[in-house]
DNA sequence: AATAAAATCAATCGATCGTTTGACTTTTCG
DNA sequence: CGAAAAGTCAAACGATCGATTGATTTTATT
């Protein structure tokens, strides 16, 4: 279930390329596309600076295939972790007191995502680079993860405020609601600050997932209700 | 009351500065810290290399100065649209329902920061850039900007909610209502994708602004209640 | 073992980076 | 007016960038 990120390969020039892409995965997301040098990349790598260009052609290359890995990636930890909903809700079985609970439980995984160590502090550093400074790799993100979630997602608020996923409104309120989640990664330096803390551990995990579930309820059941 | 971002001087000296600041607030915010070089911002403020060494002392210098100016502006901004709000904040003179339009009101400012043109686009891009890869200038925008607001709208939902703003769990839920407003913001790309449009109009706004009233509503009045 | 293919490497290319220098022009002020 | 101060500018510095070359070593195949 839990497949790695790209997976040991059995030939030693692939398992160069492997190498590679963990150090492009890992420099890009420190310091950026522009700002990580392919010297550097190929150092912690260690490779020489050509293995790139004879592995990738060149390192726009080797950026957009390390893009193609991290979606792929993604895709198989939504479907591993919310798969048979997922798939009800494609067919169109799905009732508006299940779809609440399905919004919760993409919430619930993306936030869990966020605590994840390892090589996913660098996936979303990346993934929050393209958001931020989008570069002309972005579509490749975006059609490849970003928008199959996004519309799901859309879809699922929809059933559950019996609205249209296709109105903006709706789609706006489900980026709205995204955000909630995705503002703990993008400005987690600032929330970090604000704790006072040195990092974010499970007791927040534990109040985030909490209230993030109680918003989702309290947006999906009581709404067109006059609060009193 | 709308202070430009950078006073128009007098002296030949001093003009010369703001233009290198304002160029330097486009470039920056285009491409990053890294990634904008000293000529091509001295060549869109019309001035030479050497007149950044000149009047900033170093390209990093010059970077402090573009923070600073844009925390003490954006706190002229806030303090113009909300300033007696939260004087009677600050003085502990807010009841309950006064909190949460505060909070509503809050978030329209926000949200209302990002529909803005101009140079607002560049500070938010800025703004953007200290939040997902800090520089070791973060601390200016935290301190100087990102702090006193968090702070004040976590206390505005404590006082909504009573509860008490020194607990971990309202910070929590304070930054993730926060991060409906910014979304919008940082993932932009995506959500103009996912809408269709070229960009972002006064209509999203009015339906940003409606549903993030609603959730705020929904939040600070229902909750606690035992959904119908 | 011999040959071809694949992989690795040091060295180098031209371009651009931030910074510095020193001469030059403009402004300021007694 | 004339000297000092402030501002401007082209040129050059060493460092680093992405990319390329051509030789060398390692692996695979017959």
């Amino acid at each position: 279930m839990a497949a790695k990120l790209f997976p040991l390969p059995a030939n030693k020039g692939d398992r160069a390329r492997r190498k590679l892409l963990m150090a492009a995965l890992e420099k890009f997301a420190a310091k950026g596309y522009d700002s990580a040098s392919i010297r550097e990349i190929a150092d912690a790598a260690g490779q020489n600076v050509a293995s790139i260009a004879y592995y990738f052609g060149s390192k726009k290359k080797l950026y957009i295939a390390l893009l193609e890995g991290i979606g792929g990636h993604l895709r198989e930890v939504f479907a591993a972790s919310a798969g048979e909903m997922l798939a009800r809700l494609d067919g169109g079985t799905l009732e508006s007191a299940e779809a609440v609970s399905g919004l919760q439980q993409m919430m619930r995984t993306m936030i869990g995502l966020q605590f994840r160590g390892g090589d996913f502090d660098k996936v979303r550093q990346i993934m929050i680079h393209e958001q931020t400074a989008p570069s002309d790799c972005y579509p490749i993100l975006y059609e490849g993860m970003l928008r199959p979630l996004h519309e799901r997602f859309t879809r699922l608020l929809a059933i559950a405020r019996g609205e249209d996923p296709e109105q903006p409104e709706v789609i706006l309120r489900a980026h709205a609601l995204f955000g909630q989640a995705i503002s703990f990664t993008w400005a987690r330096p600032t929330i970090v600050r604000r704790l006072g803390v040195r990092q974010l551990d499970d007791s927040h995990l534990g109040s985030i997932t909490a209230l993030i579930d109680e918003h989702i309820d309290l947006i999906c059941n009581s709404h067109s209700v006059s609060p009193r």
